[in-house]
DNA sequence: TTGTACGCGTTATCAC
DNA sequence: GTGATAACGCGTACAA
């Protein structure tokens, strides 16, 4: 048994056919007779055929790469995405150079230039470094998730709604005062829309509300020491009051209702907590914790639906380009745990 | 500025040089004059050359992939080890081909001939399903991590040192009562380790124990179930006790951690925990939780530096193959947190 | 329905 | 130090 390859031409030769018939079986078989196709199939058989995308990609130029650039997969809102996005292969096809960047612009844009010298047909975009218009620049399909996005298309979590929802329900638990607590983000980024949710909720209906935009530190155990300080704060601040809290994440909703367990036992019933993102942490936690869901598996699906048919439309002879970029939007489900209760 | 790509004709062109020298430019610049080397430099500027990295595979084989089939992304483990390997990009410049894997045999060998179609160089496994034979008969280099690997190189954490810790640490802690919940593992893959270490490290101090290996049901929900049922039990059959709980992995660990809180409010002092893995969990849970901490950068390190050596050896004209798989380990670290503490 | 001839962009071999 | 020329394996007009 050789080590070399076997290609079209030995097959061919195998077959009395030429070249070409035996690339038309693959890509047209319609356009053989029955018989010849099954003579061929036979041949691929007798000489264990494998076949090479490579010189595919080549001669027709589709390499049925997708690029991905992640920040980095330590967060499991990005792990996640990954996930589904991966999982798209059996729709699609499409396979996936995965990047994980990390935050430094130089290097992303070296794993783009690198994506581009494999001839990727598109890019999915979850970094944050590089700006949508520089993005743009590259004229290629690009999907961004939830990032800046002015200049590409995009897949966002309705963050706006996941606030209202989230300040609805602490509404509806008779929360006395509700309270947001958050990083101070730019408002060009999707998730800006969670406080402006929150906050037009609470005038809508009239509540009283704080917002805490505070700089909560770069490591776990920063944000944990702020928030225990937030903690200790608004248990004086308002004792005796309900206290509705809508944390900007999962894993600080689970800081804020470690810290109350360890003070009280237990959460104590003037309390109310929700999350953001229905991470893993939310129903791991010592008491299950309310949050707004991400649907991350229809988010990546509609990033490759917007993706895969801008992928088409270059393969046409006369391909018609977007004249304006397609943010579409996915609803965030409210998931009601034993942290808030439904008072009927 | 027309659409078509810039290629070495084209510079060349530019340049009155051929072909060949500016291929020599990029792969063997020394060969050239500095001042020749500066004027194809400036050309490359002029034109807008970006390299074309399928057609240097097609002429020379070397495609740069690994390809990483991963059973899923969902448990921190495996998304974290895909980190780490990602990471890889800087020290080797080896680009990656992911694919999500489900646990069913005849899927994950479509992946591996997708993978081997794009010629792939080498490849990590860390799915289950296809055993190492099958793999080795490939016949390209393959690291495995942390499943069976009797025909392949591999790399694991050492799972019988993590078990010996694990009882050593609830030892130290005057326990009366060693116990281990597990699930039922075959002995042909490392982490059955974790149960021998234990049971060893037992028997040699003569402690107590008891081996609880139980099918823990398949969703979260009815792990929890379980798990909730085994604390009553060993709650009132050890009553008045140290019980010292050695749980097979960090979120099994959260899981009876949460029970007994829940029961009594906080960890009462009868009782310790350690886990596995040292994921996320253990340090976000409500009372941090020891545990015996793989050391992922160290396997996908480890794993990276096995696989690059054998990529190298196959470009050699006279590649000497290995005659026995190499199988690394790597020493698993004790994290002691408030779920133990060292009685002095 | 099938075959011929050339192109895809780079590297390798051999010559000068 | 530099240049022709032939691979690499497949797709695709165009012709038959």
């Amino acid at each position: 048994m050789s080590n070399k390859k076997v290609t079209f031409e030995d097959i061919a030769r195998y077959t009395n056919f030429s070249k070409t018939t035996i690339s038309r079986y693959f890509n047209n078989p319609d356009s053989l007779t029955l018989k010849n196709q099954e003579i061929i199939a036979q041949a691929l058989i007798d000489l264990n055929y494998k076949e090479n995308k490579v010189a595919k990609i080549l001669a027709n130029g589709k390499s049925e790469f997708v690029g991905v650039i992640v920040p980095n997969l330590y967060l499991h809102y990005y792990s996640e995405m990954l996930n589904q996005i991966l999982s798209s292969y059996e729709k699609f096809g499409y396979k996936f150079l995965v990047f994980a960047g990390n935050a430094n612009e130089a290097i992303e844009r070296r794993y783009i230039q690198e994506l581009l010298a494999y001839n990727i047909e598109g890019m999915i975009m979850l970094s944050h470094t590089i700006p949508s218009q520089e993005l743009s620049s590259y004229h290629i399909p690009i999907v961004t998730i939830e990032r800046e996005d002015q200049y590409t298309c995009s897949v966002n979590t309705d963050n706006y709604m996941g606030g209202m929802q989230a300040a609805g329900l602490l509404y509806k638990n008779n929360c006395d005062i509700l309270i947001h607590i958050n990083v101070r983000v730019s408002e060009n980024v999707p998730a800006y829309g969670r406080i402006k949710g929150f906050v037009d909720a609470c005038t809508e209906h009239d509540l009283p509300y704080e917002l805490l935009l505070e700089d909560l530190g770069n490591t776990y155990e920063a944000n944990k020491k702020v928030i225990q300080q937030l903690a200790e704060n608004l248990d004086k601040k308002y004792k005796g009051k309900r206290k509705g809290l809508f944390l900007a994440n999962d894993t600080y909703a689970n800081m804020m209702l470690n810290c109350l367990v360890r003070m009280y036992g237990s959460l104590p019933d003037d309390y109310r907590i929700i999350g953001f993102d229905n991470s893993p942490i939310s129903s791991e936690a010592v008491i299950p914790t309310s949050t707004i869901g991400q649907q991350i598996d229809k988010i990546a699906d509609a990033a490759m639906e917007i993706l895969v048919d801008q992928m088409n439309e270059r393969k046409k002879r006369r391909p018609l380009l977007l004249n304006e970029p397609i943010h579409k939007v996915i609803t965030p489900v409210l998931i009601s745990r034993e942290t808030t209760k439904r008072t009927p």
